[in-house]
DNA sequence: TATTATTTTTAGACTTGTCTAAAAATTTAT
DNA sequence: ATAAATTTTTAGACAAGTCTAAAAATAATA
């Protein structure tokens, strides 16, 4: 079994190994956390014991294999609950991260069966991001950065890359939500930024917004 | 803001207020909550500093105004999440203390409020204990232990005093609920086990069953 | 490659919540 | 009312998780 701590600090590895190539930093560690890195090099140690992470003094940590399986399922109880507020309890996409954060630790195979079973079997949280099944395995969804379409191109927005509180009401007021067609109308070489069709609404958005937008191939019309 | 364990404590108090006149004991606190007299009396101290207990030495301890809202608040989310396991997620009676131990600790009031709502405003949990509402009131329901009614009388089964997993899961197989109707047929003298009608069933059970089962008074037929 | 800068680890300290063992206060019983 | 039993508190220790400050290792640069 595992504290709340070590659950906080699996979850980081896994998140930080998806983006990393090798063994994941100290420092790396200690900045998602909030925390000092003489901190992480403890904890990182006392995890190691444990056998879930890899860890050679200085060259950064691996989760193994039962490291993200434990991660793995964090996750998808974070990311279940995510679907639990929004669908059943009608928060809104940007209220949901920090109820989460709470949830994801509550210890009870059979409630998180019975969730994912409630809410119907769920693949992906209201900010497009894939649920792990009970393995750990997730669904790849091919996408792409809304960004990198050409004048002409469409697609499904299908997710967020940066799901902070400001940039998810910023989508809410511009009317952008998951599953809605977008057509790029034109790009504007001098700032990169976009034209675009969002339903029956004409919008214009910087390059920063365009970037921060997953974007599934939308074949046929 | 409360930890969990300051809560923990909070709550274990607020019962134990509810059937003892004048201050709990610190040992009736330590058997609660399965620890040691000489810790109870460290988070005393603690609680008594941050103005939610009444603390003379050797006095035992009285929850203060804002002591009792904390206590009842607490109280209010583990009923509401056993209402939410039972009814919607069918876990049964006896399996949803140990999860809802850890859900009343979730912070969030906008959590906690919709799932009231979502849930109907439920005014009893599944074990018939009434839900206290946001200002940690309680309806009071007048009610009676099944093993005080006389012969002929009848009532509706609203709750149990025992709420331990065996009990329950024997209520079940007797196909004893919430809800029912039961009329006493006979009592008999010697051991004063009871014959009773449920529902369309005649069965005989003990005294200790018919002292754990409450009953609110069935006026008419 | 020698020196500087950065990253990581160690050493020691602090907080929270717990414990054991012993002392102090209170209650019960003779 | 005094002795015995019980309850409660104090004193000191420990584990988990964190921190600061300093030392050690690695990486970058001239």
């Amino acid at each position: 079994m595992f504290t709340l701590s070590e659950e906080n600090y699996l979850k980081a590895i896994y998140h930080l190994e998806l983006d990393t190539d090798g063994g994941v930093s100290t420092n790396a560690i200690a900045e998602k956390l909030a925390t000092k890195a003489s901190s992480v090099t403890d904890m990182i140690k006392k995890l190691s014991e444990k056998e879930v992470v890899l860890y050679k003094k200085y060259k950064g940590v691996t989760l193994t294999i039962l490291g993200k399986t434990v991660a793995a399922n964090v996750v998808r109880k974070h990311r279940l609950w995510e679907v639990f507020l929004v669908e059943k309890l009608n928060f809104s996409w940007h209220e949901v991260h920090e109820v989460a954060e709470q949830l994801e630790h509550i210890k009870s195979s059979k409630l998180i069966n019975q969730l994912d079973r409630f809410l119907g079997f769920p693949t992906h949280d209201p900010h497009g991001d894939p649920i792990p099944d009970k393995d750990g395995n997730l669904k790849i969804v091919e996408k792409s950065l809304l960004s990198t379409l050409s004048k002409n191109e469409s697609g499904i927005c299908i997710g967020v890359d940066d799901s902070s509180s400001e940039f998810l009401q910023f989508l809410d007021k511009k009317g952008i939500t998951l599953g809605k067609k977008i057509t790029i109308l034109d790009k504007e070489d001098f700032d990169d930024s976009l034209s675009i069709l969002i339903g029956d609404k004409k919008l214009s958005i910087s390059n920063k917004i365009a970037s921060n937008l997953y974007i599934r191939a939308h074949t046929g019309q």
